[in-house]
DNA sequence: TTGTAAAGTTAGGCGCACCTAAATATTCTG
DNA sequence: CAGAATATTTAGGTGCGCCTAACTTTACAA
């Protein structure tokens, strides 16, 4: 067994230590780290292609910021954002075409496993988190042709196109919106499964129907009616981080009416 | 936004770098390079609990054997092994544990992907090699589930339990069997793609009934008869690298009667 | 039994991705 | 506009998991 052994290795890594796990098709071969830093960018950044700071990118990866430093410095090499040093950055086309292949493969992931293998709302976001760096590109295209190319996710957050394209739906947070809107859910930030649940148990979910009834001072909490899909009708007072993790579309006409 | 972080991270990782990725709920968290070795070990020594050679563990995974060395002591001090230097390492009954929960994840998500996701049969293996890692054991546990708690995967391989324990079928190669011998095949190795291809091309596949009609002189090639699922029956010379990655059952009497 | 080939180990390095502590730049505030 | 608070970077360090080169142990054969 001594000669192969050789060949196979001279064949395959070349010298030194480290370095990429497994390739990905799609232009060089990054690692989960690079992946993620990427993906949470463009989430600070937006799809405007804003700048984002290394502070916040620091917070979202619960990485310490000189890590950060470190590490931006290295994706500025790799050329998929451009660094201003104490600024901030922004994301190239090529890094905003990363960040959007991350996004696809961890929503078509959630897609997929609440719909196929029933898995709860809340747990979809942990097991994507993993596995969205290990699939490829060809399960996760089986994975969206499965399920009939999906538009959303579970959480109501759009899903990118095979080729990077997605759809520019305006979010607002529910927080922000006037008393007396009526407005539709779009989509539940996912991030947080305690949150999450406690918000499914108020009938919180994409296309519910929320009103904000009242406001409380001082970014207090507010009072929203909601109103399922079954034609329930609730009421709830829920607390600005609940509020801020709703994202609604445009008011659907003033509800009130009489008052 | 400044408070939230300190917080966030003084929660989490500890103190200095590198170290695991994720939790796996069994017993400590391992890395995906541990359970690489594990698994190889097992797969090395089998189920008996015999010694793995260092260079033979290098070679399967195409690591230089100064690597292993220290790896290997690294999988001592971590309990799932016994090292003798310059003799071979055993593995602990944690070690066999360990490497049964991978044996088990790997085959699992073959299975998944061949009857849940239409993978051909020959691209399985590459991807489960990297999912292996990133599942959950919810998601193993709720794939066999949706399976219907598979035995054998799609090469023909038994699956090990959730407990577990894996049914220790007898395995013979194809290349050691004596002329006239009828065997079923049990399974094929599935590292190999283009092996398998072709294999699959021959209509090897578990469960067909395989011949050995002739015998070349001095491990030369053989020549096999293979009677398919559909009743179909046809012949072949194939090399010794095919018939050792051929195993089968025990031989199901004599075939030949007049001769 | 002794000499050599093969197998295995030690020694010394490297890149990655993280860390803390300390310096520096920027931004807010009085 | 000075000083404080905050954001960011530099400096120096760690463990992991790999590498090559060189040495040691073991196994086999003359």
């Amino acid at each position: 067994m001594s000669p192969s052994r050789r060949t196979r290795r001279a064949t395959g890594r070349g010298h030194s230590g480290g370095g990429a796990r497994h390739g990905t098709a799609a232009g060089q071969a990054l690692t989960g780290s690079v992946e993620d830093y990427v993906k949470a960018i463009y989430e600070l950044a937006g799809a405007s292609g804003g700048a984002a700071a290394t502070t916040d990118i620091a917070d979202r990866l619960a990485i310490a910021p000189p890590s950060v430093s470190g590490m931006l410095r290295r994706l500025a090499a790799l050329e998929l954002l451009t660094h201003e040093p104490y600024k901030g950055v922004t994301l190239t086309a090529a890094g905003r075409r990363a960040a959007l292949r991350m996004l696809r493969r961890h929503r078509v992931i959630e897609t997929y496993l609440a719909r196929q293998l029933d898995y709860p709302w809340d747990r979809v976001h942990a097991e994507a988190e993993r596995l969205e760096h290990a699939a490829s590109d060809e399960l996760i295209d089986r994975m969206a042709s499965t399920l009939g190319e999906p538009a959303v996710d579970p959480h109501g957050a759009p899903i990118p196109s095979r080729e990077g394209t997605m759809a520019d739906i305006p979010q607002r947070m529910l927080a922000d919106q006037p008393v007396g809107a009526r407005t539709r859910v779009t989509s539940v930030s996912d991030d947080d499964p305690a949150l999450l649940r406690y918000v499914a148990s108020l009938d919180i979910r994409p296309g519910a129907s929320v009103t904000v009834v009242e406001r409380g001072p001082f970014e207090g909490p507010l009072t929203v009616r909601v109103s399922g899909k079954g034609g329930t009708e609730r009421q709830h007072v829920v607390g600005l981080a609940v509020a801020r993790a709703v994202n609604v579309d445009a008011p659907r006409g003033p509800a009130r009416r009489g008052g």
